[in-house]
DNA sequence: GTATTTTAAGATAAAATACTCTTAAATATT
DNA sequence: AATATTTAAGAGTATTTTATCTTAAAATAC
């Protein structure tokens, strides 16, 4: 799989925050419920993006996370790299070390290129996106994310 | 990442067989001194194509495993379903294990072309291919399965 | 048939990932 | 100050993936 169950669940929560006022402070506990993952495993996730500053929190009562930022400037590539790291896609598809260096495999090119078209919509999507579905055809994301559980 | 490191190891192990005669039987042990991978493991790993008849192989002195067809009739996409499945590439890259059936995520769309392109492409590449480069700007793929230990 | 070569299979170990539980620290309310 | 709320941090457990080691089974050669 390409994305680790973990940076999913780090998804998922930055986009539910993106649908809530920006402003206030959300609480792990609430996203948990609506999301139906573990309370305490999604705080470590949490603790990941708190860490790399795509979300602040506050102790204590009234605390939380909240988005650091407007959440049409948070890129799904953001919080993909702040959990799995840059290095998501080998640059070889057949986890060659070197190719690409002096010589490439037979795949190369087309490797790359597939390559880039995934990160470059990572890079262009942003959570407030992901968060208001806008064309036609599609349902809000929401109602996904909060009610199934598998 | 992708594809698991087993899945890489059969890969290369493949297309080394692909590029030596197919009608004779190669030891393990000599695809895992060429490869540099531990002949145990990639025992384990061939079996797996083998029971997939990817592979065929044979006991005893003069025993080996050899391709069960011609290498340009076995696919990269081939080996990549014996090892590591066919749900390489998740439905939704959220994870929403609804998404697309009733109701879509917003990046529902661009995210089926890419997967379709990635598995279009392991499809139409054959072992022979990835063993002879045939680009002129290109090395032959296997002095970097060979020579590269990581 | 005995010894040798080689894959097959199983048991075990190590490492990475996923998940849980407990305690500590910070903040707010009273 | 005392208590309740909430994130942070750390220790611990479980599962999966990766890798190793041992033994068994099959085939050959002598």
């Amino acid at each position: 799989m390409l994305l680790s169950n973990t940076c999913i669940y780090g998804l998922r929560a930055s986009v539910l925050l993106a649908s809530k006022d920006g402003e206030k402070f959300v609480t792990i506990r609430e996203l948990s419920n609506e999301l139906h993952i573990s309370f305490h495993f999604l705080t470590k996730v949490l603790q990941l993006l708190t860490k790399s500053e795509l979300l602040t929190s506050y102790k204590g009562p009234n605390g939380g996370v909240k988005l650091a930022r407007p959440a049409s400037e948070i890129t799904f590539m953001d919080i993909v790299v702040s959990i799995d790291g840059k290095n998501i896609i080998k640059e070889c598809a057949l986890g060659l070390p070197g190719c690409g260096e002096i010589a490439s495999c037979p795949l190369h090119d087309e490797w790359v290129a597939m390559k880039g078209n995934i990160l470059k919509m990572m890079h262009s999507v942003s959570l407030e996106q992901l968060a208001q579905s806008k064309n036609p055809g599609q349902s809000n994301v929401l109602a996904d994310l909060k009610s199934l559980t598998a």
